[in-house]
DNA sequence: TGTACATCAGTGAACGCGCGTTCACTGATGTAC
DNA sequence: TGTACATCAGTGAACGCGCGTTCACTGATGTAC
């Protein structure tokens, strides 16, 4: 948004190749998973000799690192776009859900086991801050249900350790409450998405759904 | 147990060797991950030739295969044990979290993102579903609190939905609550393990007791 | 509008590497008489 | 207990592959006068 915006067309030709390199990462990391993301195997699919991406990126690492970004971004954009849209919890839920099913392989770029070795980008914290702070209000928003024993022992660790809620003024159970919603959807998802609910019959849409309620007081 | 347990000295020293073989398997996947497991590296790391190890592995898949039985053994073993041992679901609870924290790559291979193009054992199913059985009795153990509208709209649908639980017997709200113990627990688990609560401040050793609190009913 | 020069995209050859896997072989270990 | 033979562990060479990355280069595109 800021900065100069006036671009050549050269400029323009380069992000639209790294644009286009990008799509074939995806569409490799769909098929054989993000540690076999290889720019040979990229430049090939586009016509192209592999020395050529190195016009684009430094190395393969860049790349993963942009795609792990653009992940992050999507995300934070999704949950920042429902809740000015006056998106509650519930549904914010349901945005993560569909934004995983979406694209699993971006789902797990994030939040799967990591890439052996590499270093997600720094700049993820700041975006990953964005998102919780969404999440923060949201579950602010919700009137609290009857607190019990075990919430309120987590809830005096939590005030005293917000540090990751940055500014936010949220109440400690509100703390709890987001904290549990990524947890517990995570868990869903990620069983999910790495296949271990197939062939066990039930519906996972069903068991998300249950949690949702859980999370948001029904 | 069954079986022929006469072994020659030659068996046992293959058996000794295979063992070998998956102890270095296994550091290489700590430190690299599981899509970095190389036979040839492993022979290394031996003092022995590359090709010497396809007297005790087919390929690298059959090792990998290996790894994941071992994996799923491992814990399933553990779950029983404790359960023999008088453990409620609590017990188990934690059981499970020593049994992640102790080797974390050990736990993401079994419940990681999947190696891609690699396809689990078949008979892990029959593995998976011992633990379940054990799930299932400490779930049915516990005196039900009360359920609420989003509970009772899972349980119908698992009441005709139970496949997964085979001919155990366990409730609805057992068999939903066994579901939210796995869930639950590995969205805690796995987010802790790929180091995604790092910087945040807080103790997951405390979100996790809450999650385990609020399954067992305080 | 036309020419001279600088910038930059893409090529092809090359380097060094490690991988999985096959194969013909040597030498040690066990088995049968 | 001793010899003849079969079994099997491990070797080294080899095949073909793909990877990341560097480098000197050609040719096209944009810029300055």
């Amino acid at each position: 948004m800021a900065g100069s915006d006036a671009k050549t067309p050269r400029e323009r030709y380069r992000a639209q190749v790294r644009e286009e390199v990008k799509q074939h990462a995806w569409g490799q990391i769909a098929t054989a998973g993000a540690s076999a993301l290889s720019l040979n195997a990229i430049a090939k699919q586009m016509g192209v000799s592999g020395p050529a991406l190195y016009r684009y990126f430094a190395n393969r690492d860049e790349l993963i690192t942009e795609l792990v970004r653009d992940a992050y971004r999507s995300l934070a954009d999704t949950f920042q776009a429902r809740a000015q849209a006056g998106a509650d919890l519930a549904d914010l839920a349901h945005a993560l859900r569909r934004w995983a099913l979406d694209d699993p392989q971006r789902y797990l770029l994030v939040y799967g086991t990591p890439v052996p070795g590499y270093q997600a980008p720094s700049d993820t914290t700041q975006i990953a801050s964005e998102m919780m702070a969404v999440l923060l209000d949201a579950s602010a928003a919700i009137e609290a249900p009857a607190t019990d024993a075990a919430a309120t022992a987590l809830d005096e660790h939590l005030a005293d350790h917000r540090a990751w809620a940055g500014e936010h003024p949220a109440p400690a159970p509100a703390l709890r409450r987001a904290l549990a919603f990524w947890t517990r959807l995570h868990g869903v998802l990620s069983l999910e998405l790495a296949g271990h609910f197939t062939g066990m019959g039930f519906d996972p849409a069903r068991l998300y759904a249950a949690e949702v309620d859980g999370l948001t007081g029904r």
